[in-house]
DNA sequence: CGTTCCTTTGACTGCACTCAACTTCAGTGG
DNA sequence: CCACTGAAGTTGAGTGCAGTCAAAGGAACG
């Protein structure tokens, strides 16, 4: 297999790492990017709205590694949008535990499943350092109320992550580990693409431990499948350092493998 | 075992077969109350609201066993309202064969996932005789802007589905072939009483094929589970009739066995 | 009344889990 | 600097739950 490499970049730091200290003016101006890609740039609001949008986004400074940003059973009082670093919300477990929700890259909002009951019913811990914008749910709701075009891109992001979850579904419902490893790391590949950054090569910002919990599998099988994967020249793996060696054999082994472990309905 | 006692009406007809032929009067005033469980009682609309939001409600023929909704592919332009009978709505899998997302009974709401891409990205397809509500979502959205309780009770309804989505996650990727039955019985009992029917004794609606692939086990396990439960006296299993036993043993089962599929995480 | 679908049951198999040992690495303090 | 400690990851051996294959009995439907 290739040589592995180290990299110079702390593989603690993790995904996007190198996004380091931003200063308070660099944050502003990114942030507005921030809430520009998830709530308007798909619709196309005005400037002015865009502004009046910007005007209610809080920034929070710098979130570490373990910090919470909310736990199940807070009160809902905002959304949040990542601009760096990455973050996992997760469920506890009726019987002690917890299940892995999901992994928030940035440009990802957390905290839509809240408005419902305006309760936390999981909690979000920060992976790695992490620049989060929040933004106040009733002073959005009063925007969106005036601004159509807003109130529809609210709809349409709350209707995507149903999409999303939809997806997850038929994941855990239908597929084979290696099934779902493959479809977790084009996950990773393309989110991080989307923001500009390396499709194939990239760090981990959560442990095998987070990854199998949010896949419906065991520590030992995320382990011996990254193992094989390595094997078959798939991809190269040193610690959390991922490098992607053929994406489409990846995709391949998605659909068309016919190798499902559950059976085909009617 | 207790002696499996036939039911006098048709099975066939399943969840809720009572609500056959209903006047087209009828069901307008029923369509109101529909409309009304599921948007507007939670939040209290004003009499006036209530009557705008009724306005824009078309209230479609019955559709019969096998008849669609609506086909995956299709262009979203409303959502849809079950006033009574059963639905299923399914994905279609890459490599064919389909994934069931959900079933629907009366007072809930399908279509949601479809507003993101105005695409319908799931099948929607009628289990029984169903009679069903269309809310065109364009008109929808001018009422939601102009009035703000319902823009806060469609946050809410979206939101809510989110929740939904996030339970089964966890119930695929964490939860025995037991514990999904279990969860799935007692779901169907809990929504069929807040509709004022029994909590203990229905007919579903649904195959066990059907069952299986919603809950991602094989037919044969679906089959073995329902007489291994009847062998436990926690319920008697009629082909389509179902009558649970023993409510509190299945709410143990759900949760405290201790003997979940997959280890704790961390 | 034949065809087809649905359901159930049995026998066998295999994927992924469990248990366990070992290695590596990070952090801590002597 | 190095031993100690604990967390994280890897690997191997064994096992069990649920899937697959197969067959047969009923129900539904034309």
């Amino acid at each position: 297999m290739a040589a592995k490499q180290r990299a110079a970049s702390n593989p603690e730091s993790g995904v996007l790492s190198q996004h380091k200290v931003i200063s308070l003016e660099t944050l502003r101006v990114a942030c507005k990017n921030c809430s520009l890609s998830s709530l308007c740039l798909p619709m196309g609001l005005s400037p002015e709205d865009t502004e009046r949008l910007d005007d209610i986004v809080r920034h929070a400074r710098p979130l570490h590694r373990n910090d919470f940003l909310f736990r199940a059973g807070d009160r809902f009082r905002s959304l949040y949008v990542v601009k760096t670093g990455a973050l996992k919300s997760f469920a506890p477990c009726p019987e002690g535990g917890e299940q892995v929700l999901g992994f928030h890259l940035p440009g990802e909002i957390i905290g839509l499943d809240a408005i419902d009951k305006e309760l936390h019913v999981c909690s979000a811990k920060v992976l790695e350092t992490s620049a989060i914008c929040e933004i106040p749910f009733a002073r959005l709701a009063e925007l969106t109320a005036t601004i159509p075009s807003l109130q529809h891109q609210m709809f349409r992001l709350l209707s995507k992550e149903i999409g999303h979850d939809t997806e997850m579904l038929l994941l855990l419902g239908k597929k084979s580990a290696e099934e779902r490893l493959a479809v977790f790391l084009l996950s990773l590949s393309q989110r991080l693409q989307k923001r500009g950054l390396s499709a194939s090569d990239f760090y981990l910002s959560m442990s095998r431990h987070e990854i199998g919990n949010y896949l419906g599998l065991a520590v030992e099988t995320v382990s011996r499948i990254f193992t094989r994967f390595q094997e078959d020249g798939l991809m190269c793996v040193d610690r959390k350092h991922i490098q992607l060696l053929n994406l489409p054999a990846l995709e391949a082994l998605i659909g068309s493998t016919g190798q499902n472990r559950r059976q085909q309905q009617q």
